[in-house]
DNA sequence: CTGAAAGCGCTTACAG
DNA sequence: CTGAAAGCGCTTACAG
C-alpha cells in the first residue's frame, strides 16, 4: 500500500501571474493568447515570454465558462469495446477533433437508449458544444435535451436523417438487399438471418428490412421463424443464434448476420458442429471489421466505414460550431466484401441440380 | 445541404433562476443540491420544486471551476480501435466511472510518447481530475507535468510502478515466461518473435524479455535475427513478420507474437502459404481478445484482463481522490488460454524423432 | 438553518 | 492598442 503522491504540486501559474510578471493588464494577456495580432509586438513578446517562464497553460475549465465555449465534444456509442465497429470510429473522431482543437468525452450506452439519455444529459451538462450520436433513433428525452441546448449534434452509422439530426453513414437497408441478391445469385432459397434488434437498433432493423426486400424481390419466402433477435451482437450470441437456425425443420442454406461478431460466432459454431463453409452453408456478416479477412474462410461482409465516419463527423460539427452549413443526409458507399463465407448453394435433396431455369 | 437547425434553445435555466422561483438564495439552492440534509424540509422541497419546474441541472463547468472539483477524468491510450484490448479496457473504466460521478475523456496516442504528453496537457489543462495512463514508461515531460499538477493518476497493464504512479496489470515478463515454457514442454527449439517494441513499448519489451528468460533457462539459442520488430501491432504487420521469419535458414517452429492481432497475422499468412498450424508451427498471441477463440485453429495466448483492470484503476482513482490510499503494484493473473494453434514440435529434418534424452 | 459577499480563472464589451 | 470593470454559473467561508 502506498499513498498516492502528495507531492509539492507546485501551484499552476495563473493569467494572473503572467499579467503581473509581464506587467501588463489581464486582458492584455488574454489578447496575446487569443488574438495576438492585435498586440503590440514590444509587449506581445513580453507577455509570451512571461507566459514561457511560468510555464503558463490556460485553464480550459475557466475560459470555457467565460466564453460560452467549451471545445469539448461528446459521443455515446452503443459499446466501445468487444468486435464492434465502434472503436474505430471513436478512434477516427477523437483525432480528428484533436486536429481541430476539441477533446472528446466518451460514453458507451450498451444498446441502451434510456441509458443513452442519461449519457447526453451528462454531456450536456459537463459543456458539450457538440454531439455524435449513434443510429437514427432516439428516446423522445433525449430529442428534447437535444433540442433544448440547440448545440451542433451529428448522428453517425446511418445515412437516414430523423428529427432533423445530420447523419453520417451507409444505407443500411440497400447494402444488406446487395448482400442478399448476392446470396440468391448463388442459389440460395432458404435464408436465416440472425439479428441484434432488440433494442430498438435501427441499423439491425434496416438490414433485416434490406435482406427481406431483396427476398421479396426474389420471391423467396422468409419464415418468421427463420429470424433470430438476439440483445447483443456478440459472438456468443452469434453461436447461439446458429444452434437456433439449425433446430429449424427446413435448415437455411444462406445465415446472414447483421453484425460480423455474430457471423463469426456463427462460423466458429459451425465448425464445431462439422458443418463446412461455404459449402454447407454460407455466412455474411455486416461492417468489415479487421479480423473478417483473415478468418478461415474469411468473411463474406459488407464495409461500413467507421474510420471515415468519425472523421467526418469531426469535421461536421467542427464547421457547424464556426457557423457554417453541413448536409443533412451523408451517405457512404457500402462495399461489399466477397470472401470465401458464401458459395453456391448445395443442391437441394429433393432435386439434385439446380436447374438453370430458375 | 441544410443549415444546422436554429431552434429555439429556450436557455438553460441557471441556479439563480430557481433561486427566484423557489424565493430563497442561491446559497440554499446550492446546498440543496449539495448537502439537502442541511436545509430545512420546508425549504428543501419548494426548491426542489422549482429545479423540476424550469427542468434545471447544475452546469458542471461552473460548478468545476468554484468548486475545484471537476469531476471527469483522463485517459490516454495506444490506440482506441482496431483488434487491440484498450477499448474494452476504456469501455470498462467509462462504465465504472460513470457509476461513481465522473466523465471520461479519452484520447489515442498511437504509441507515440511525444503525442502521450500533449494529449495529458492538455487532458490537464481541461481540468481532469485524475489520469489514467498505460504502460510504465512515459517521457520525462509528461512525468513532469504530473508531478506538477499533483492529481491522482493511474497507470494500466503493467504491473510495475515506476516514478511512484500506482500500477495495475499483469506480469506481462513472467506471463511470456509461461507461454514460452509451454512451447518449450512441446519439444520447440528454434523460435522466432514477432514484437511491437520500436516505440519505447515497456509491454512488449517485457514479453520478449520474458521469452529470453525462458529460452535462456532452457538453453535453447535465440538468434538476434529470430526477432522481427514491428511498429504496430497490426494484423498485417503480423503477416510480414512471419513473411520475414520464413526466410531465416532455420525456420522457426514456435512463433511468439507479443499481441494476438499479430498471431492472426501470423495464422492468416501461414495459411496462405500452406503452412498447417500447429503441426507445422505453433504460433501463441498476447491479451486473449475476444476472437482469439474463435479462429481456426483458436489461438493460444494469454489472457490480459482489460475489463478488471478499466475497473479497478476507476476505482482506484475513486479512492485517491477521496483522499485515500491505494496499492502501488496491483498484479493480475494472467491465465494461459491454451488451445489448438500450439503443439508438438515438428521432427527435425536432422533427426526423425525427438530423443527423450533432450 | 439561511443569506450576502467574495471568488474560481478566464473573456468581453466599454472607455480611453 | 491597452486597461478597469463586469460577468460566466456556481461554491464557500462568514455572519446572523
Amino acid at each position: 500500500m502506498s499513498e498516492f503522491p502528495k507531492t509539492t504540486a507546485s501551484k499552476k501559474a495563473k493569467l494572473s501571474d503572467v499579467a503581473r510578471l509581464a506587467n501588463v493588464s489581464a486582458s492584455t494577456v488574454s489578447r496575446v493568447l487569443n488574438q495576438p495580432q492585435i498586440v503590440r509586438p514590444e509587449i506581445r513578446e513580453r507577455v509570451q515570454n512571461a507566459i514561457v517562464m511560468l510555464d503558463y497553460s490556460p485553464d480550459r475549465m475557466a475560459k470555457a465558462l467565460s466564453s460560452g465555449k467549451s471545445h469539448t465534444i461528446g459521443t455515446v456509442v452503443p459499446t466501445i469495446g468487444g468486435s464492434a465497429i465502434f472503436s474505430d470510429g471513436v478512434e477516427a473522431l477523437q483525432d480528428e477533433l484533436e486536429t481541430r482543437g476539441y477533446s472528446l468525452l466518451v460514453s458507451s450506452s450498451q444498446y441502451d437508449l434510456e441509458r443513452e439519455f442519461q449519457q447526453i444529459k451528462t454531456l450536456l451538462d459537463y459543456g458539450a458544444a457538440g454531439l455524435v450520436l449513434v443510429g437514427d433513433t432516439f428516446s423522445s428525452d433525449a430529442l428534447r435535451l437535444i433540442k433544448k441546448f440547440g448545440i451542433p449534434t451529428v448522428t453517425t452509422y446511418t445515412n437516414k436523417s430523423r428529427h432533423g439530426i445530420p447523419a453520417i453513414g451507409i444505407d443500411n437497408r440497400l447494402a444488406a438487399q446487395n448482400l442478399t441478391r448476392l446470396l440468391l445469385s448463388l442459389g440460395h432459397k432458404k435464408f436465416g438471418i440472425i439479428a441484434n434488434i432488440a433494442l430498438q437498433n435501427d441499423r439491425s432493423q434496416a438490414r433485416v428490412d434490406g435482406v427481406r426486400d431483396a427476398l421479396a424481390e426474389a420471391g423467396v419466402p422468409l419464415p418468421i421463424s427463420n429470424v433470430v433477435e438476439v440483445k447483443l451482437p456478440t459472438i456468443e450470441n452469434g453461436r447461439r443464434g446458429l444452434a437456433g437456425l439449425l433446430e429449424l425443420v427446413a435448415v437455411p442454406t444462406a445465415i446472414v448476420c447483421t453484425t460480423d461478431a455474430l457471423a463469426l460466432g456463427v462460423m466458429s459454431e459451425a465448425r464445431r458442429r462439422g458443418l463446412h463453409i461455404p459449402d454447407d452453408m454460407s455466412v455474411v456478416g455486416f461492417d468489415d471489421i479487421d479480423v473478417a479477412a483473415e478468418t478461415d474462410p474469411a468473411l463474406t461482409t459488407v464495409k461500413n466505414p467507421a474510420a471515415e465516419i468519425g472523421r467526418i463527423a469531426a469535421e461536421y460539427l467542427s464547421r457547424a460550431m464556426d457557423g457554417h452549413t453541413i448536409p443533412l443526409e451523408t451517405e457512404l458507399p457500402a462495399r461489399l466484401s466477397v470472401r470465401s463465407s458464401t458459395g453456391v448453394a448445395p443442391a437441394d435433396r429433393s432435386s439434385a441440380e439446380v436447374s438453370p431455369l430458375e
